[in-house]
Order: C-alpha cells, then sequence, then structure tokens
DNA sequence: GTGGTCTAGACCACT
DNA sequence: GTGGTCTAGACCACT
C-alpha cells in the first residue's frame, strides 16, 4: 500500500503523501471525514502517533481541518491545494530520478524509455486505494 | 552538490549515490582511486566516518576494493556494476515519483510533461562533478 | 563470551558471528527479537555503534529485519541461512588452521589429533549462551 | 599465496605464520639467511616495512636472529620452537573454528566431516613454497 | 525504549 | 597519508 519498500523515507510522510494523493484525486471530498487515527493506523499495522504526525503534515498544509471531538475534514480549498502538492511532490522527485540518471551519464532517450516502463508498471500496480 | 535538500536520504546514501554515478559515467575509471575519505569529508564537510560508510557501501555491492594504506579504487568490473545499479535507482525512484502523480489522478500526458520539464532543468543543474 | 582473544577479528564481526551462530543454533527463533543495541552493548562493555554494525551485517546477510521503533527480529528465513553462513564460517576457519598446519608439515594424525582435543576442549568451555 | 583472502589478519602476521611455517618444515635450514627484506617484499607485492615488522615478531620468538648488515638468520633452536609455535597456532585456529560450529550446533561428526573436506582441499592447494 | 545517522576525536595496520 | 575500528555523546523517526 505504502510505496517506499525500501524504507527510507519516513512512515509518517509516505502515510501523509498517499492521504494527500487521495484528496488531490477526488476520491475523499470537501467536507469528507479522513478515518479516524486509531482506524488508519490499525489498517496500517501503524503507531496511531504515527497517524497523527501524518494528520499534522496535512493540516500544515491546509489541505484539512481537524472539527474538535469529530475528525479530520477535508477543507474546502484542499482539493486544489492537494492537486498542486500532489504535482509538486511528483516534480520534485522526477528531477531526483533523473539527476541520478545523468549523473550515471544514461541518455534522454533512456531515461524516457524507463519512465515509459514504469508507467506500465504502476498502472498495473497502483489501483489507487481509498485508506 | 549532494541532491536532496529535503533531507530525506540519509548522508551516506546520497554520497554513495553520487560517487556511484561518477564511476557509472566513467568519471572514476577502474583502477583509479576515488578521494581519501579524509579529503572527501572535508571538501563535502562531514564527518570521515559518514564517507567511510558510504565507500563500504559501494565495496559491499562490488564497485570499488580497498587497498590497505592506499585506498579505495575502482573495482575492474565496477563500471558496469555501478551503471546497472544507477539505472535500477533511478527506475525505482521514477517509479515513486509516478505512482504519487497517479495517486493525484494526473494523466500520463501531465507526468510526461513533467518529466520534460524535469530534463530542461536537470540539463542545466546537473553538470556532474567529480567528487 | 567473545572467542578471539588475540584481537584479530573486529569487535562488531565477533558480535555478528556470536549471534548468527546463537540464530543457527535456534536459540533465537524467527520473529523473536535480538537483544536491542543498548542493551546488548551494556552487556558487552562495548559501544552501542559497535553492536549496531553488527546488526547491520546480520540484516545484510538477511537473518534479520529491523522494525522501525521496535527492534531487530529473526526473519523467517533466517535459521537457515544463519546455519549455511556459520558451516561456511567454520570450514573457512578450519581450512585456514590446517594450511598452518601443513606449512609446518604436521601429518594429518597429528591434524586429527589436535581436532580431537580441541573437540573436548570446546566442549566444556562453549556452553553457547543466549546474549 | 597468503591464506586470508577475507583480510581480517593483519598481512604482517600473515606472513609470519608463513615464514614460521616453513622453518617449522625444515624448508628454511638453522643458519640458513630468509630472503631479504627489499627481496620478499618484491615478491609479495607488499611494503617492505610489512615484511620488517613480520620479521620483528620472528626474532621475539626466538625464531631467527639478525647478523647486522648480513641479514636475517634461522637460529639454532629456531626449527623446534617454529613446530611449536606453528602447533599451538594450528590449534587455536581449530579451537576457534570448531567454537564457530558449536554455537551453531553442529555435531561433532558434522565438524569431523568438515575437517576432512578442509584435508582433502588443503593437500591440492598448499604445496608449501619456499618463499 | 528502539533502530539509524552523524559528529568529534582516537588509535591501529599499512604505505 | 590511507582505510578500518572504536568510543562518547547527540538527535531523529517510530512505538
Amino acid at each position: 500500500m505504502l510505496n517506499d519498500p525500501t524504507g527510507h523515507h519516513p512512515l509518517f510522510r509516505q502515510i501523509a503523501d498517499y492521504l494527500r494523493g487521495n484528496i488531490a484525486a477526488g476520491i475523499y471530498r470537501p467536507d469528507e471525514a479522513l478515518p479516524s487515527k486509531r482506524t488508519l493506523a490499525l489498517k496500517l499495522g501503524v503507531n496511531p502517533l504515527t497517524v497523527q504526525h501524518a494528520y499534522s503534515e496535512l493540516e500544515r498544509e491546509g489541505l484539512v481541518e481537524s472539527r474538535k471531538g469529530i475528525g479530520m475534514f477535508v477543507s474546502s480549498r484542499g482539493v486544489g491545494r492537494a492537486r498542486n502538492k500532489s504535482e509538486q511532490a511528483c516534480y520534485q522527485r522526477l528531477l531526483q530520478a533523473i539527476q541520478t540518471a545523468r549523473r550515471a551519464d544514461l541518455s534522454e532517450q533512456q531515461i524516457r524509455e524507463l519512465v515509459e516502463q514504469a508507467l506500465v508498471a504502476s498502472e498495473k500496480a497502483s489501483k489507487t486505494e481509498k485508506l
């Protein structure tokens, strides 16, 4: 479900990234509640504090708002912000991937081929699931 | 010089990645010595042990061999291995970037555009420098 | 407890060897946690980083897996791998010992007698202790 | 020629071990000169100081005597001492090998089989060469 | 508390 | 000078 098997990225960030994508994709709609910390922690096999950490990240970005005693809700402007953030995040990662390739002197053509392979592989793999 | 301003990847791994790229690109040739750990540590402003950690990683991958009291040398089969490793690493990162995009429901066309932007940006940015 | 009084083998490797033996012998079972690096460091009177180094070695060999914030756990296939690794290590050491003997022109019979002596001595000495 | 490809034992000790075996085996006779530091260093592809270090070790053990300006000579009681020392060294290594095996819970029978394998392998490998 | 990374500083084997 | 190991002490992510 999470996409960094190498464990190089902190868990809380992987979770935040995932939810951000869900919001950007409209899987969670404005004013819809995210799953409770405990529910999601259970589902992901992760400590509730880690989920809390992820939610705080999304709150700081203005994607969600906490309503006391009720839960975390997608904010009115959350979808647009999530789309922007996700696109930025994707771009940053593409840039890192491509810099790795350039350092190894791969040609642009080789890089584009790797991109196409990844597009195919991800098409099958990533039925985005609502968390 | 190092490419993860976000600080998600540990320093020693960034250093290993960079050198691996240098070896893959033929910037360091077989039987050529890498800079000594102290020299490189000074240049990068990090602790020699951190560089050592990076060098151990490259040694484990069979890219370099240590000659006691002399230095770390690119192994005869190091270049090919470095190319393979670098390509794999690039692919993995592309895959992660693209999964981020897919979760946010970006189209393949949008992703390809981001790739092209990143190719342009990286062309200027990453004149691979010999460490 | 550690078995190289001569000090030829680095500490972290002696620790890794010891734990590998424990895992091979089933003293640590799959999904069982090894002692924490701090606990073990205290017990052995060494620096936690030294234990960490040993643990990384075992992780690289696929004998244990780290679960962040919880501990190092014997992997499902760890026991078999540990047995293989330990047998290989034993064989390599026997080979070195025997080459030493052959260079000094000891007969095979003399070598076998030394082996029997060592078998007796080690029977008493090495009640393998769970670290 | 040297028997620790893993590089875990210091070079100077491997060289001392080798020469000690040669003396024990009567390949160097009492009053015979060992090769000069420079000659041996060249032959082994090693720094003369490393050879010097090995020679000092043998001198300390009373196996050889330095005659100023001439070279290092096997001492009158050197052969016996070398045999004792070599046997001790062999025994110590056997003991370490066997402790490794016992920790992994290998049976005495398995250990004896490994010994026999090593005896066969070493028979072919170790045509003791005069350095 | 537990693993993982990093620094500052030291010492050893080898060149 | 060069790689390899070790210590003491610190901070981060996660439980």
